[in-house]
DNA sequence: GCTTGATTTGAACAGTCGTTCAGTTACCCA
DNA sequence: TGGGTAACTGAACGACTGTTCAAATCAAGC
């Protein structure tokens, strides 16, 4: 065998898949070609196929990674926390997701990109994390858990739309104003 | 002349615009190809330039005319409501979305498929809308009225996405709901 | 220095893309 | 009934699509 660690393919699959992101995420994945990736990492487009059997498992393989990796770190970050679970949530989701706008934006402006099959997988996982938000909304006293909960969701994620790093307000402080908004919204003042 | 009214071009021209609106929600606009518009009207691709100069100008066309209604119909239905104004636009937001989900679905989704130009008037459209919101928030008692109107913004237009007719709560129903949320949000119980 | 195999190139494949336009069709008015 | 024109067809344009693959390149182990 030849070339075992300093292997090009420990450079160039991370490079594909960053590449991938920053394109899909700026003119959508139907917009986006093999070439276009491949000239963001300088290398033909042939290239690519060494890591991805085909374009859609780059679009699959971005959204399921970000997906685990976000039930991961949420099941950490809110593990037993009894009362103070809400504000713990509402915290987490918007600080973890303004470091990745990205992942979070084409994972959920490009679902329907998805074959049925991969469509289907990515929200289950969402299933998963909403079905957690529901679960802490439950233990209060809130009249429509379900309603309130996609209305949480919603507004939580829609951060990352408008938010600016040179803006007025750190992520820090935007979360504060959430954690305020999101419990008067829960009733629990 | 010829063929002054029962013109064609009064068919075609609204059918050429259905169908654009309901491929470019299914598919995305990058991913619609005008041979498939011109599939769903019955016609060949050529025979849409005779209504439109590129495949732009077809969803422009949509946006534009969305926000336009939009601003309209909003601004009627809110007209001189004093106190009682943040329950007449939050009602007034999710039945008239509910009512175009298509329209909303694209005017959110394919912002980044629009040239600069156009992409600035529809941004400034959504804008002045944000802004009636953020003008009745300044009239209550809300901390961060500018984080309060994208929350509210966000949390009311997602209802777009996963609202559905078969469903156990009608369009009234959420939108009592929500107004309730919203009141509560912005701390005007 | 040579071999070996991982990695990449570059050309090719069969389609599809948006758009144009000469030619045909279909209808209204005189 | 014939002329005029709006509406549409169908073919063509050059460019681009995702994907494949033989051949070239490269670097590490012997």
């Amino acid at each position: 065998m030849a070339r075992k660690t300093g292997s090009h393919s420990d450079i160039t699959r991370p490079r594909i898949q960053a590449a991938a992101l920053k394109l899909f995420a700026q003119h959508g994945y139907a917009a986006v070609s093999m070439r276009q990736i491949a000239a963001e990492v300088g290398v033909q487009a042939g290239a690519i196929y060494n890591y991805v059997p085909h374009k859609q498992a780059l679009l699959f393989e971005l959204m399921k990674g970000h997906m685990d990796d976000l039930l991961a770190a949420n099941a950490e970050a809110v593990a037993g926390s009894g009362a103070g679970a809400l504000d713990k949530f509402v915290r987490f989701h918007i600080l973890y997701h303004l470091e990745r706008v990205d992942l979070v934006f084409i994972s959920y402006m490009e679902l329907r990109a998805l074959e049925p099959e991969n469509f289907n997988a990515i929200e289950s996982l969402r299933r998963t994390y909403e079905d957690r938000l529901e679960a802490i909304l439950e233990g209060m006293e809130v009249a429509d858990t379900k309603l309130a909960t996609l209305a949480l969701i919603a507004m939580l994620t829609g951060v990352t739309n408008w938010f600016r790093e040179e803006g007025r307000l750190s992520p820090e402080d935007v979360a504060d104003t959430y954690v305020a908004m999101a419990r008067r919204l829960a009733g629990a003042v």
